[in-house]
DNA sequence: AAAATATTAGCTCGGTCGTGCTATAAAGGC
DNA sequence: GCCTTTATAGCACGACCGAGCTAATATTTT
């Protein structure tokens, strides 16, 4: 037998390598030479933990799904399972704050985000998982205000669905924002804004 | 002298077939040979009016960045210059309505400021016109935000500044994820979350 | 020790790219 | 008619691309 080399550690080694040179220089640079390069590896190996160049990015933005997924969960459960002690407003504060780029790892990866999503405009096998990512972010906006209504933290009157959607937009409008003019968009404004939406919808309208 | 062609009417024909190529198929692949097919000329007379293949992305990006905004300024006269019949709130909306991809002329406009808007992120030369674009939607949301606190539409405890920033990410955002899915961002339910913004923001909060 | 095989490395091909450069065609001034 | 100027067309070069393919390497099991 050869060499062991756990097969998803690598994919992940590889997958981490395009994100680096995306982040960079653009996704159009992720060519499986450049990637190699980033990677340490040959062409050839990289080839022989990817069938194409198509699966190579396929899998890259369902690992950058998953990273950003990963994180989200972490304050997800937080709120979602209250101890008591936290403050439910302060904790959905700092959930929806996960998603803004409010630091240098997360406006990279919000930039990721951006490239592959306007990839996936024009390139059909990235559609399915741009999809999945904006369902995901609007079945967890759905949950966050759901059960902020029911903890009687919002009005009863709320259109649960349709906040769901204006939250959601917000955010991903501010991230948008954000990432490409991060002078403009201090962490401090983006949490003042993200405030005064939670306040308003708190306020009813 | 040779034939007389209209060089500024050459370079928007050929910047509308990149327009046309990068709507169909993506910004990478507008080339040099792909918008010169496209525009029913030789590589050569495309070269002919751009120097290179940068400045002809920029200017592309200029001339797609003057086609929102003469689509804006229009609604944005009969608002700013009310002729006592019309509605403020209604005119309001309709401005605002106007960034939306509501129809298919405005889907495929708001991808293609998606496409621009992305490939600014590695691309230098792209930048500053994203960051006009942006400082222009900031700056027209502050007018509009303003003139409506004035005209007594909205309280004056309001603070412009900030709801204009939360407007504008409301607008990018909705116009992100209704170009991503089409389907499941009907222009009814575009219309209906900025109504619904709106209305808030006339109740106060 | 030897055989088996996951892994790595790299050559080759056809294709596309931007760009430097040259050649032809057209049209108004002399 | 000729000449100058502008527009159009297209060749040629070097660089990069993804992918097919083969060979070498390394390591665990037999």
């Amino acid at each position: 037998m050869p060499k062991i080399v756990d097969p998803v550690a690598r994919r992940r080694a590889v997958a981490q390598a395009v994100l680096s040179v995306a982040a960079r220089h653009g996704l159009e640079h992720a060519s499986l030479r450049n990637v190699a390069d980033e990677a340490g590896l040959a062409i050839g190996s990289v080839r022989h933990y990817f069938a194409d160049h198509d699966e190579l990015m396929t899998f890259t933005m369902r690992e950058l799904s998953r990273r950003i997924g990963d994180r989200i969960r972490t304050h997800a459960e937080r709120l979602l399972t209250p101890d008591g002690r936290t403050d439910r407003r302060a904790a959905t504060e700092e959930l929806l704050a996960e998603f803004l780029p409010l630091d240098e790892t997360r406006r990279q990866e919000s930039a990721l985000w951006l490239a592959f999503t306007a990839a996936a405009h024009t390139r059909p096998e990235l559609r399915p998982c741009a999809a999945e990512m904006q369902a995901d972010l609007h079945t967890l906006m759905t949950r966050v205000l759901h059960e902020a209504r029911c903890a009687g933290g919002l009005p009863g009157s709320m259109d649960v669905e349709l906040e769901s959607t204006r939250l959601a937009a917000l955010l991903d409008g501010l991230t948008l924002q954000a990432t490409l003019l991060p002078d403009r968009y201090p962490p401090k404004l983006l949490r003042q804004v993200l405030r005064r939406h939670l306040d308003a919808l708190r306020a009813g309208s």
